[in-house]
DNA sequence: AGCGTCACG
DNA sequence: ACGTACGTGACGCTC
């Protein structure tokens, strides 16, 4: 079947170009939206198989819209010339991979797109429009579909009728009417005063069009409302003929004459090298004579080691080398080890697990630190060993930590990905060969030893090139001297595990069960009804159709019943309460009772969880399997749950040590405000101190009320406030938080100072920095989509205070270590989450490790403030309070 | 697999 | 007028 792709070159180039941060090639040329138009290519062609594809530009400077309204496109800026120089070079990329683009002289691409989508629609062809424009929604028919670009160009959302229905309850052609109403900035289209997206839903959800709004003015709500629309009924139908896409311009290109045979390598490749766009070399299909030499069709040398001939390749195991281990699953505390690859200069090697199990000197070698071994995410090795009772030693440089480093935003990367992007040696995405889901299957030896093989000779070849990165980018130090030492000690951490009380569990649990039941009656009862109370749709149907309660809040798919929703329903009705207890404890039974006994290593009655170092955008550490940063705490139900963390010792302590603010000392140091830092340095409660600044009172004269307030603004500070969020944090209206935030501003001018100067430093380096140089980058900073951008500017507010909070800890987790080992202590670092460390304790080291763990903590970083740590130790988690 | 919800810092 | 608080992971339901 035929599938015609039709894209909006000017607005993907546009969109490429503010989401990306200015980048360019070593000659200078500009390249950010060529990139960003080359992914969403690259993109469309793979996932969407065109048979037909086309782009069209805008051209000429006269459109035929101008002599029906002079201003149209007025407001519109000069389009830089760091973009407009970009233009010629999309051109060369089109023609690179064979596209037919098209333009004519004074219409838009807009109108050429919206005549072809007519002619495919007669011809019954699968039509897809990919743009970021959403006017041309009103193009989506049953053929035709609508792909609408976000995060910049990386992703895309893709309209047909139905989810134009679902999102403005507007038929594709209403679109026109919608913009004729609110009008759009962007493109100069006045639209009627006062009016914005939701009055314009309303009255056409109404009317239906803005003709028939025009006839029915009188019967319209609102005085304001009607008087706009009196007043504008020229604009109104001006704006809307200027809404609307042409359907029949001079389009001499037929739909059949853009048909797309797939692109010859060559000409793409050397495009790509023209560009410097080094990582999507790889992406060339059947691309250039060098890939595929290295590519999967080429032959590639490597050995199995047989055990009858271990010694033959004694002399092979050298320093560095690259080491691989591999295994069979994700969770590496239970996952059987299938054998190893190791990698140097002309060696490549896969040692089955059989036979390394009986090779002394490869164990040898595996333990000596003075043998330097290249790794990707050598805790996973380390811990999977441990397991067997064997070391790896020597780790000098962890690809995976690295990668993590250069941009922390790629998700999880695998060999295959470092591999495409540094490595000459073709190396499979695990699921390739290992198939996913419940089709996963360890393949034949043959396959795997390659594999294995394959992914050593990758992370040989690529160590040197991350080196180069790294360097480039002035992240040696983070990688060798916190995050590589660190993985070793959570490495250490998740091996030990922490004890849990099964049984205890399990009584809560029973106990659990009978208020449960309990609840589900009265609730039943409550709603005359049964129902799955777990389900928000059943739910919803019961509280907002049967019983007739007010719909507060929706979410895409229905009215919203989140417990912020509830907690307001709760005076209308006594089954609120019900369900909300109902939920607390439900939560508490699957997740925490169930959930976490299911985690239990029947070998050692403890959880053994999984820290994840590379998975953050702001460095923090995550934890999975199970998950034990978030034990519950702040309800005293949940807060039980702690009871059963216990030590794994008999006579030992649990003893919790966290850091006091340290978020809002870290931001102190980083603003210099003044204010701030005195308030720290006094040693004052931080909250009361804001209070008494904002409200202009004395300590005394503090209220509780003041207090809370007080501590949501500093809350909201270090998440990049806004009036809004805080609105609905505290409940107030907009308006009031606004003055709050303003108040606070006035009293902390140096934080205010600070929160102007990161954004604007983000803008200029397309990435923002903790102290210790952890880097995100922030691709949608430019955007001139307000939601994007005003997302990516609270990040850059909150991304440095956070991550520097998280370096602080990291390091003294690091000293930490390093401080029990040295006094010859038995106590044990369990746990972070965040902002603290749990330890197992001894009581004869009691008394030291009070003294040692703060002082550790306190100084693991020198700020301009001090860091204050508080502990606290029990014969349980829970106790340590 | 995606969504809604909710646990934590 | 725009529409949000920052960062995570696990569960049950629905399709």
């Amino acid at each position: 079947m035929s599938h015609l792709v039709l894209i909006d070159g000017n607005s993907i180039a546009n969109r490429a170009f503010y989401a990306l941060p200015l980048l360019s090639t070593s000659a200078g040329l500009h390249t950010n939206a060529v990139l960003g138009f080359t992914t969403m290519l690259l993109k469309v062609l793979e996932e969407m198989n065109p048979t037909h594809v086309l782009v069209a530009f805008d051209a000429g400077k006269v459109v035929f819209r101008h002599s029906e309204f002079a201003e149209y496109k007025g407001g519109r800026s000069k389009t830089p010339s760091e973009l407009s120089e970009q233009f010629p070079l999309i051109r060369d990329l089109l023609d690179a991979f064979s596209i037919r683009r098209f333009e004519l002289e004074g219409y838009e691409a807009d109108d050429i797109i919206g005549t072809l989508t007519l002619h495919a629609d007669q011809n019954n062809w699968k039509t897809t429009v990919i743009t970021g424009d959403k006017d041309m929604l009103q193009l989506v028919s049953d053929h035709v579909s609508v792909a609408l670009t976000r995060k910049g160009v990386s992703e895309i959302e893709l309209y047909t009728p139905k989810e134009i229905e679902e999102k403005y309850g507007l038929k594709p052609l209403q679109i026109i009417d919608l913009k004729g109403l609110m009008g759009d900035t962007s493109d100069n289209i006045p639209g009627v005063p006062g009016v914005g997206e939701k009055t314009a839903l309303k009255l056409l959800h109404e009317y239906g069009s803005v003709e028939s709004v025009l006839e029915n003015i009188d019967k319209v709500s609102g005085k304001k409302l009607q008087e706009n629309l009196r007043e504008n009924v020229d604009k109104a139908k001006l704006s809307k003929a200027l809404a609307t896409i042409m359907r029949d311009a001079p389009v001499e290109v037929t739909v059949e004459e853009t048909a797309y045979e797939g692109y010859t390598p060559e000409p793409v490749t050397d495009f790509f090298k023209k560009m410097e766009f080094k990582s999507l070399l790889s992406k060339v299909k059947g691309a250039g004579t060098d890939d595929e030499k290295k590519g999967k069709g080429a032959p590639f040398d490597f050995a199995v080691v047989e055990s009858e001939h271990t010694a033959r390749f004694a002399d092979k195991l050298t320093s560095p080398m690259a080491v691989s281990v591999e295994m069979d699953g994700e969770n590496y505390h239970h996952a059987p080890i299938l054998g190893f690859g190791l990698a140097a200069d002309g060696v490549s090697l896969y040692v089955p697990w059989d036979v390394a199990k009986e090779w002394t000197a490869f164990q040898q070698w595996l333990a000596d630190d003075q043998q330097e071994k290249w790794v990707f995410d050598g805790k996973r090795d380390t811990v999977s060993l441990a397991w067997h009772e064997l070391t790896m030693a020597g780790i000098r440089f962890d690809s995976y930590l690295a990668t993590y480093l250069l941009n922390a935003a790629e998700s999880s990367p695998q060999v295959a990905d470092i591999a495409s992007h540094y490595a000459d040696v073709q190396v499979l995405p695990d699921e390739e060969v290992y198939g996913k889901g419940a089709k996963r299957l360890v393949p034949e030896m043959g396959v795997l030893s390659e594999h294995v093989a394959r992914k050593a000779t990758a992370l040989w070849q690529s160590v040197p090139r991350i080196r180069d990165a790294m360097a480039e980018s002035k992240l040696e130090e983070l990688l060798s001297d916190l995050e590589e030492p660190l993985s070793l000690v959570l490495a250490t951490m998740e091996k030990q595990g922490v004890k849990v009380n099964e049984h205890r569990l399990q009584q809560m649990g029973e106990e659990l069960d009978t208020q449960l039941e309990k609840l589900t009656e009265t609730i039943y009862e409550l709603a005359g009804t049964s129902f799955n109370i777990n389900s928000p749709k059943q739910l919803g149907e019961i509280l907002f159709d049967k019983l007739d309660l007010p719909v507060l809040k929706k979410t895409k798919t229905g009215p919203s019943t989140s417990a912020d929703v509830l907690e307001k329903l709760a005076p209308y009705h006594p089954i609120i309460e019900a369900i909300l207890h109902f939920r607390q404890l439900g939560k508490l039974r699957s997740t925490y009772i169930e959930g976490l006994t299911k985690e239990i290593h029947p070998g050692t009655g403890k959880v053994h969880t999984i820290f994840n170092q590379a998975t953050t955008a702001t460095g923090r550490l995550s934890s999975t399997d199970p998950n034990l940063q978030n034990i519950p705490i702040r309800l005293e139900e949940g807060r039980k749950i702690r009871e059963a963390f216990i030590p794994s010792e008999e006579g030992w302590y649990i003893l919790a040590a966290d850091y006091s603010q340290i978020e809002l000392r870290v931001l102190a140091h980083i603003s210099g405000d003044a204010n701030l830092i005195d308030a720290f340095q006094k040693g004052m409660d931080i909250h009361t101190r804001t209070a008494m600044d904002v409200f202009d009172v004395a300590e005394t004269e503090v209220t509780s009320l003041m207090r809370r307030q007080a501590k949501a603004v500093n809350f909201g500070i270090v998440y990049g406030i806004s009036d809004y969020g805080l609105s609905q944090n505290l409940n107030i209206t907009r308006k009031e938080a606004g003055e709050f935030i303003e108040r606070y501003f006035a009293v902390f001018s140096g934080v205010k100072q600070y929160m102007e100067d990161i954004v604007k430093q983000a803008k200029q380096d397309g990435f923002v920095t903790t102290l210790l140089n952890r880097r995100r980058y922030l691709p949608d900073i430019k955007s001139s989509n307000f939601n994007l951008r005003s997302f990516a500017e609270r990040t850059a507010m909150n991304t440095p205070i956070q991550g520097t909070a998280a370096d602080i800890i990291k390091l003294a987790m690091i000293r930490m270590q390093g401080s029990l080992r040295e006094q010859g202590l038995e106590s044990r670092m369990l746990l972070q989450v965040h902002d603290e460390l749990i330890f197992e304790v001894p009581e004869k080291e009691l008394e030291i490790m009070q003294q040692l763990v703060p002082d550790v903590m306190e100084n693991a970083l020198k700020l301009n403030v001090p860091l204050k740590v508080d502990v606290n130790y029990g014969r349980s988690w829970y106790e340590a309070k």
